[in-house]
DNA sequence: AATGAATGAGGATTCATTCAT
DNA sequence: CATGAATGAATCCTCATTCAT
């Protein structure tokens, strides 16, 4: 059991990161500065260093805790189910409610992919990768699941299918501003998009053209 | 006609946005600095500073151009087909081998993604926008074709579509270090990533299994 | 005589000298830069150089050019007059009346104030003091004979006393941006201000009160 | 109470304002870096702007500094005086002793004339006018009373005749570069000069010859 | 553990001046 | 004479990181 001093530092770990990722989401990695998540959070500058050894090592922290969110829901998603085929649609319908319940986190999990974890040593580093790993391996798990069952065209390798959906998933629901504009340009508005984004993942690794129905309204 | 002199001039802008390419795809845009082109370039600071008013409008310059040469790409790969799906299937090949011909532009396009082109006012920002929208344009009117033709799903609406296939395909050819890492810990060389990933790509939007001896195979 | 050559390489440094004076009169000298000066004089940069030796010495060129059109004011309103005492008030008026007929050159001259003339091999900040001295030895000549009339009280030095009027006035003429906020904090328009200042700097030589009427009023 | 904390905080400001105030002086502002402010005052760049939002700021703040300096002094030298015509003197009198007791501030404020405060949410700038107006005040409430107990004319307005009083004061024991050419070119000395100069101004309001003997030999 | 003042290298940008054409 | 592209030193300001208290 934790004592006092450890809950209480676990605590202000946690308030750094949610005011790093407020402001990742809102600006992106290179325009936030320590100074201002310090004052943000309100500790003192210094006292960031004591949590985290630099910047980079914030931002993996802030990345590995938006991925283990992102994996609690995806298991809570897929638990339910039984067949790898309903696991699978789960899967995509899990990331999708993360996204709407969560916008920000979202798009701070985007912005983040701009920043080179290289520092393989850091332990928010390690953390992050293996949080990362633990999302791809459930989806593939379900994309084996579903093979095996007849339910998934049996040519899918199910690890590098997984590593590509849930980045065609990451991009499409936080599209850049460069996107943005092109949607506007040609007057499509963004759920029109997102609509037309999910039913291409999901029809990618299908055999049989999904009912729509089987996916809920986007709002 | 021009004069020797704008010629010339011609020469050194493109000079210099091939200088900052190549290090944009090296290091990423933010971690280039501008003296770092200049030396490079083989010209002084302030020279950019005639061709460019700053760092974020040469950034922009950079990407209008690589999508030019996209498109220039992607026209010649369509036109010799006549029919839409082949124009379709034409244009995910010719992105590819786009990819595999210029690695470093597309490093670069990718690398660009993290920077904010809001100057809607800066020429070389219209440009980009511009190029962009050409390319769109000319995948979504081969996907138009396909479905009159009836190879395509009709539900399938060619502008959003469009714009999540090249995004896809522009995020799978150049995966962040973070994939990198999952794809290594799951060892997955990057030739099966791509292989699968394109096939996603290609499926997502057939109407029909394609063939898969249709795309030829990577490098 | 001059050649036809002689009179357009006048006209242009004149055109040169009249555009920075524009400029120095709406942003001063020292935010003026020589690309800006070419650029509205329709002008090659290099040209500036073949007029001037640099940016301080085509300062002192516009200051002289200036000095020697107040004097020439300064002249036209004193030799109609006889009297020392009459030709003082002259001055003044003539001096009043040039600051209303060219705000700009007025601003222009003060502004220059802030620029140190000290290459004492410039011709033209030999002009320039030259002028300077010429405007102020008129006025002390009539200092001298306003005295030597029982105009003005004998113990007044003419040298400094020009020196210091001629400084009063340029200076009460273009009220520094901290004058102007002080007038506004106080709710005095600026024609109240200078007519005060008018008023006083007459009265700080004259022997008698000076009768209102004798200066025409200001627009 | 303040802290020690504070207390040194606060020296320092006034170590860098002191250091910025001289080399003003010598010369001024727009060749003053904010390099060389550091390097004298032996802190580091970044320290600067933890005091100053930036350099105009910084100028504010010494500007600001000065003027509260001579508002001290007058109130000195004004306040053992009973009518207002004495206030009057007694201020003008203020305002020399300053000059001669502090040269190097004096013309670091004149040498400020060339700087646009501009930035009216800076606070710098905001008690730079806070303090230019209370020397204002104290000037134009001691016209006041000198008008009301007969020793002025009436006709006088004490806050713009307290505006100019106080820039030709200024201006006159600070000259320009052209103005001490011109004076030696004349062989006046510079306390020649002063002297006139002090001389006119105060006659500029009197109602009666002030005695000369009334203001203490210049230095 | 916590603070927050201090650091100083580094980066974008400017601009007077030059010089090959 | 005229040009205007090129220069590059100089300047302001930022911000990740450290360290004395």
């Amino acid at each position: 059991m934790k004592t006092r001093m450890e809950l209480k530092k676990e605590e202000k770990r946690k308030a750094i990161l949610d005011v790093a990722e407020k402001i990742i989401a809102e600006k992106g990695p290179y325009i936030m500065t320590m100074d201002e998540i310090a004052k943000e959070a309100d500790v003192a500058t210094g006292t960031l260093y004591l949590y985290f050894k630099n910047k980079n090592s914030l931002c993996a922290a802030v990345n590995a805790s938006l991925n283990k969110e992102v994996n609690v829901e995806l298991k809570k998603s897929m638990d339910p189910y039984e067949t790898g085929s309903e696991k699978v649609r789960a899967a995509g319908t899990g990331i999708i409610q993360f996204v709407y319940k969560n916008p920000q986190k979202w798009k701070a999990g985007t912005e983040l992919y701009q920043i080179k974890f290289d520092d393989s040593e850091d332990p928010n580093v390690q953390e992050l990768i293996k949080e990362d790993d633990i999302g791809i391996q459930m989806i593939a798990d379900a994309y084996r699941q579903a093979i095996k069952e007849g339910d998934l065209r049996e040519d899918i390798d199910p690890i590098p299918t997984a590593i590509f959906i849930k980045m065609a998933l990451t991009n499409a629901f936080t599209p850049t501003t460069e996107q943005k504009l092109l949607l506007e340009l040609n007057n499509i508005n963004m759920n029109q998009y997102l609509s037309v984004a999910r039913d291409l993942i999901i029809r990618s690794t299908h055999k049989t053209r999904p009912e729509d129905k089987s996916v809920e309204k986007l709002d």
